[in-house]
DNA sequence: TTAAGTGCAAATTCTTTGCATCATA
DNA sequence: TATGATGCAAAGAATTTGCACTTAA
């Protein structure tokens, strides 16, 4: 967990550099904040954490920041069951659940099968970048509520 | 393709019984024209498409519709790439692909493997019901452009 | 010093909803 | 004929954007 603070951060300014877009302490925050929890927050969620920081970040920011996040690969945006975007700071290949009562979002270490990723190429004539697996059902804590 | 029209009205016809929901023109259309094509359109694309034949149907109703088909399990909501919800009246297990230039969704057939499903809720706690997985690429149509 | 980034607020886009009226069961 | 559904328009939620000012490089 620390260690993806400090991958994430370590990339960033490689990155960013070779974009000659620029090192903020806005997008800095964004990502660092992100990149301590495995919550999968959403927008509005992140602006809150990161606020505790720099109270002056508008939601305006932290929108862009996570929109470049997302094309400097550092960001995974996730749309899952009903509730709106939820960020992720890991971009390696992984999955996850979703609860369809609270909505929370937890990861899943499954084996990646790129044979299933290739199957899916020549069946329908796309280049395939990636993909994503979402399990729906129901989170322990919502299981014991009803 | 045919066939599923076919069914989708007459498990709606069913469903709707049971739950002493009404049969509405607006409501049979607005599945019967979703069945009829696998191009998972937007609720835009499909109000138009239900415009056709019935061009005084609001925006709404579709919008109320397709909600309520959501919930009686005969349309699936999708939540792809970076555009609105796509809607597709298949509800057995299947995957996809999405294009992230055009933003087009096909259909792929691959064995649906329930070890997975029982591995994410060893794994996480959850009762799992059901699990998608998107596959993201470039489509044959954009690829030839580039 | 210069152009990318920010804060703010307004604008957009997508979706939902209240209410009077309509029409299915 | 009772009540679920519709059409309309207005409201809401999530996200994006224009612009003057700020700041990283």
């Amino acid at each position: 967990m620390r260690d993806l603070v400090k991958n994430r951060l370590q990339l960033l300014s490689q990155r960013v550099k070779k974009r000659r877009l620029r090192l903020t302490r806005q997008r800095t925050i964004v990502l660092e904040e992100l990149a301590k929890v495995d919550t999968h927050p959403r927008a509005d969620q992140l602006y809150r954490m990161v606020r505790q920081r720099l109270p002056t970040i508008s939601f305006g920011t932290v929108y862009r920041n996570l929109k470049t996040l997302c094309q400097l690969e550092l960001v995974t945006e996730l749309k899952l069951g009903q509730d709106s975007s939820r960020f992720d700071a890991r971009t390696d290949p992984h999955h996850h659940v979703a609860c369809t009562h609270c909505g929370c979002v937890v990861d899943v270490e499954l084996p990646v099968e790129s044979g299933l990723q290739k199957k899916a190429a020549r069946q329908t004539g796309f280049a395939v970048s990636h993909y994503q697996t979402a399990f729906f059902g129901t989170c322990p804590r919502c299981r014991g509520k009803s």
